[in-house]
DNA sequence: AAACCCCTCAACCGCGGATAA
DNA sequence: CTTATCCGCGGTTGAGGGGTT
């Protein structure tokens, strides 16, 4: 038995104070050592504990209670698509972003898209007729693969590496992030333009427009021709059943089929702008058909050829 | 008004790899 | 080389809160 374990072990929520050691602790010694805290008195929490408050919660730079933008979304959705669930190499490709966001924003998705998928009969859509613009992203930006093994730890190691004064801040932080022999401009204007648009309103975490100078890796080019995914050949089979599109009701297949534009995979016009407290309204996403065709996975549609706009009958 | 449902998020657990002793 | 410990990751759970009925 180790020094210190006979003491309880604290779980559950953090206290404020307990924050303040954490903060203190990592400030002086870096994002490291978990173990130590306990063992040396600090705190009644494991190092692992630890370090998991301060990646998911303390640490700077995160957007904490912001959710998913439209383009996180997209990544997200593409990246699971390739990586499958190395929620830690996702976020790396997201700014601000830990694995538990993107494992939490996950499996909220594939819940919904449980539900929707197990219900057999549609309530009444009233949104039939109501065409969402398709955003269309095939054209990913080309993007490479990370070179760290996960924002957390290159922003942690990072800050370790200079850890012998006793506070820096982020615009320190940010100085210290290497290389920009990576940097693709694309992702940069879009992190910089989807932060403001996005996360403007939010008093909690400002979207700090230093996010813009991090770097991250990018999203890797996309497969000539992706295999669907399990979860998208599951929806294929679905789309194969001949009854499938009675989900919408009488009338509405063909109105999808032929003249609706595919929304592919993102809740495109949905007006977020609110950080957390913006929860969405139940009623917001009835299942119409714009709705359930949010929920597929986004490389389901890649076989499809996209369909004429109204414009060019 | 209250019960219920659903969603989000924080935090825990178990496992496996990496590293130190 | 072996063992112990640390650390990180992915899966899971439960609390809390808002919306719906």
């Amino acid at each position: 038995m180790r020094q210190g374990e006979r003491e309880e072990i604290r779980k559950g929520p953090w206290k404020v104070e307990e924050d303040e050691v954490l903060i203190n602790h990592v400030n002086k010694y870096g994002p490291r050592d978990w173990s130590s805290i306990r063992s040396k008195g600090l705190l009644q929490r494991t190092g692992k504990s630890c370090r998991l408050r301060w990646v998911n919660k303390l640490r700077p730079n995160l957007k904490n209670g912001c959710k998913f933008s439209v383009e996180e979304e997209r990544v997200v959705i593409e990246l699971q698509a390739q990586f499958g669930n190395k929620w830690a190499r996702i976020a790396t490709y997201l700014p601000g972003r830990t694995d538990n966001d993107v494992k939490n924003f996950w499996s909220s998705r594939q819940k919904r898209l449980a539900r929707i998928l197990q219900t057999p009969t549609p309530p009444p859509s009233k949104s039939q007729k109501h065409n969402r613009e398709v955003p269309v992203f095939r054209d990913v930006p080309d993007l490479e693969a990370p070179k760290f093994s996960s924002s957390v730890e290159e922003e942690s190691s990072s800050k370790a590496q200079s850890s012998s004064s006793s506070h820096i801040d982020n615009s320190e932080m940010i100085k210290m992030v290497p290389l920009p022999d990576l940097v693709n401009p694309d992702l940069l204007s879009f992190e910089a333009n989807m932060c403001p648009l996005e996360f403007i309103s939010t008093e909690k975490i400002p979207c700090n427009e230093s996010q813009s100078q991090f770097l991250f890796p990018q999203l890797p080019q996309p497969q000539p021709v992706l295999p669907f995914s399990p979860e998208s050949q599951e929806l294929v089979a679905r789309l194969e059943d001949p009854n499938f599109m009675d989900v919408f009701g009488p009338g509405d297949a063909s109105e999808i089929v032929n003249g609706g534009q595919i929304p592919f995979g993102l809740t495109f016009f949905e007006p977020e702008g609110s950080c957390r407290n913006g929860r969405r309204k139940q009623n917001d996403n009835p299942v119409t058909p714009d709705s359930f065709f949010d929920d597929f996975p986004t490389d389901m549609f890649d076989h499809i050829e996209p369909l004429p706009s109204p414009s060019d009958w």
